[in-house]
DNA sequence: GTGTTGACGCCTA
DNA sequence: ATAGGCGCCAACA
């Protein structure tokens, strides 16, 4: 089980997209672009879908990662599960889609990003 | 070190 | 809308 977790300490990339993951809150999306844009690898869409079927942790909700579009994505061959799991927390779908999916698409809050050095 | 795989994304037909 | 192809990046053999 997790043939990663106990052997890589986890590269800042992946540690980053993990750190993304978590901060979807109930109810809400993200694209695997997204999440590797917020982690700072704006192409590595492919290498978040790895990373999230890799295992990740527990409290990583991997279920609220998806395609670009709305497209539900894959979830390790259990698609209907990733669906199911995203409707009970109030996600609609139109068909194979989340929708309204512009609504669904979950953005960090910028609330102001402080830099660790204040700028003397 | 190279080669293959894969919960992706975008373009073109 | 469906299918095929190329590019992207990280993990693994």
């Amino acid at each position: 089980m997790t043939p990663r977790s106990t052997r890589t300490p986890l590269d800042p990339f992946t540690a980053r997209v993990l750190s993304v993951v978590r901060r979807i809150p109930p109810g809400r999306v993200a694209t695997y672009g997204d999440v590797a844009e917020l982690a700072g690898r704006p192409r590595a869409a492919r290498a978040v879908g790895n990373i999230m079927g890799a295992g990740g942790q527990p409290d990583v909700p991997a279920h609220r990662v998806i395609a670009a579009g709305g497209a539900l994505g894959g979830y390790g061959g259990n698609e209907s599960l990733k669906r199911a799991l995203l409707m009970a927390e109030g996600v609609t779908f139109r068909g194979a889609r989340v929708h309204p999916f512009a609504d669904l698409r979950w953005a960090p809050a910028r609330t102001g990003r402080r830099r660790a050095t204040p700028a003397r």
